[in-house]
DNA sequence: CCTTCGCGTCGAAGCGCTTCGATGACCTGC
DNA sequence: GCAGGTCATCGAAGCGCTTCGACGCGAAGG
């Protein structure tokens, strides 16, 4: 049972080699009746192009490489959301999806482009000064960045809106008549990675407050109940007419409604809660939670599409901010 | 800037192209100066080998698919770090890992399959009669399912095992002296679709139960925070002298404890609770689980092993149970 | 009626690599 | 001193596909 080739196909349809490939291709006109045989004859052999043949006289594997970060204070759902997503949207384009990891580093991606295994990338958790970046600009593939470095010249960066995230988040307090808030963010060491997203929420919400007038703080927090606890506490301690709280910490967004609890605040009577983070996880949360969601969906979609479109040789932006949504749930009133 | 092929590298070092390819794979001897000749051009010229020429010559594409699951009940940092780890290893192995998703059916794998993409499958979350197993028989490629199906003859099956894990958790308590203890499970629809772990550890728990004579209950619960309270006060109310709880659900973990302090229950003082979860969720519990954690990383570092080993042609056994481990921590006594 | 032009199809030349059989060069042992 | 055997290397034949130029044929145009 050996495996069934273009040129077995061409035999059973009666036609040349080059026929078949048309037919499949589309990229010459075939009559019609031509065309009926040759599929009949694919379907009747049950044939399928060999993806090493088509890559090599192509030039196009149909494959891309998604890097994933794997480092502490990633979301793992949330990236796991993504890169379903991004599979299913580059299916759509007839492309299947290589995973990498990010700590195979900038040799990693030198590998699987100068080796032709796939036509582009797609690297999630960009830094501000991320050594891949200068690679990327040398590669013969075009890629698409999640996150935004330094300087976005000549790349394609796709990220959600994260200071219109902390804009939105103040406005929504604000609206409804809280005149000290605070935010509660990520751990520190994301901060200190320069990763870019955190400090873009920080500013849109010291922004947001000051528009409004509103005094407003802001620390770190690690993930752990203990340390929510007492940095919520702290937080109540220094402002103890405090009533609006902003999380941007997925992990800790539950643990904060906890302490709150235990700390004899009620949500949303004495304290509204508003989070930066998936839905699933403010929909779980009891109670469920105000937030603006990061929409991993969106953007792995969105990334596919712009690569798609980069290797199809059209011009895309450098920069594609995806726009936050506040849903209102139980949290914040 | 055309890419280099290895006629270039063989041109450069003054040699044969095929004397070039046998240094590359070692697969006949040459000389140590040809070598080190051919290597050094290697470098000079910065060469990389053709993905899609070496698999269409050497019929090996050196990449496996990975096939993930995204339905319901599905733990997703569990599956991204079982992905990482199997990233992680294949490249150990100098393959690259293709990711699919489950929703693609068995018509994605034998797409991949038949057209050479991948040398070998790796399926994840196989369910007890799953549409894809006799797939997998008739397929060219060799592949490795994580999960057991209803009739494992003739596969390759990774577990932990979860029977063990039950077992384990019981007789963890009956040796602590507890002599009421009870099994809060996985969402009723985990149990429903018969994928077998559920179950496994289920039947594991009681076996253990009732080898120590102690009395056991269990019930399925869902992960939201409302329905995990309601289980254990219902656990609680039929058995007033309940003192040992075992979680299989890790998004319930975290929620039962935060019932237990609602409802005046200390742990461990007055219930010890143990969870099976992943060893990250039970140590950010406070307080800290005891845990059978759930090895993501060793079952994808097994799986990419035993398709290695397939792929080398070598026998590999049917079923690998993957030993369980308790970890003792603060939650139970 | 003959030329011209498309349309539909074919044949062949690669794409870059692996692998098989062949070929020398050199050594060994009788 | 020569048959026999190694060892290192080479050349060439594919692997299965895409794509380019060529070609035959019927329709349209002069």
């Amino acid at each position: 049972m050996r495996t069934v080739t273009i040129a077995d196909v061409a035999k059973h349809a009666g036609v040349a080699v080059s026929t078949v490939s048309y037919v499949l291709s589309g990229k010459r006109a075939i009559s019609a009746t031509t065309r009926q045989r040759v599929l009949d004859s694919v379907r009747a052999l049950g044939y399928h192009p060999n993806a090493g043949a088509r890559a090599l006289a192509s030039k196009r594997a149909k494959v891309i490489a998604l890097v994933l970060p794997l480092r502490a204070g990633m979301n793992l759902p949330v990236l796991m959301r993504f890169a379903t997503s991004v599979v299913t949207t580059a299916r759509q384009y007839d492309h299947d999806v290589l995973l990498m990891t990010a700590d195979e580093g900038p040799d990693g991606l030198h590998r699987v482009a100068a080796s032709a295994l796939v036509d582009g990338l797609l690297l999630m958790d960009v830094e501000i000064h991320d050594p891949r970046v200068p690679l990327l600009r040398k590669l013969a593939q075009p890629s698409v960045l999640i996150g935004f470095p330094a300087d976005p010249h000549g790349l394609t960066c796709v990220d959600l809106d994260f200071a219109r995230a902390g804009t939105l988040c103040a406005d929504h307090l604000a609206g409804l008549g809280h005149r000290e808030i605070a935010l509660l963010g990520a751990p520190r060491v994301v901060y200190e990675r320069g990763t870019g997203f955190a400090e873009r929420t920080l500013a849109g919400f010291v922004e947001g407050a000051l528009r409004h007038g509103l005094e407003a703080d802001a620390r770190p927090c690690e993930e752990s109940f203990d340390e929510v606890h007492a940095t919520v506490k702290l937080l109540l301690d220094e402002r103890p007419r405090l009533s609006g709280l902003v999380v941007h910490n997925e992990a800790a967004a539950g643990h904060v409604l906890g302490a709150l609890r235990i700390l004899g605040r009620r949500v949303p009577e004495d304290v509204s809660v508003v989070a930066i983070c998936p839905d699933d996880i403010a929909e779980r949360a009891s109670p469920a939670l105000t937030s603006v969601l990061i929409p991993a969906e969106d953007v792995g979609r969105q990334a596919v599409r712009l690569l798609m479109a980069k290797l199809e040789g059209q011009a895309v932006p450098e920069s594609t901010l995806l726009e936050p949504r506040l849903t209102i749930r139980e949290s914040s009133r």
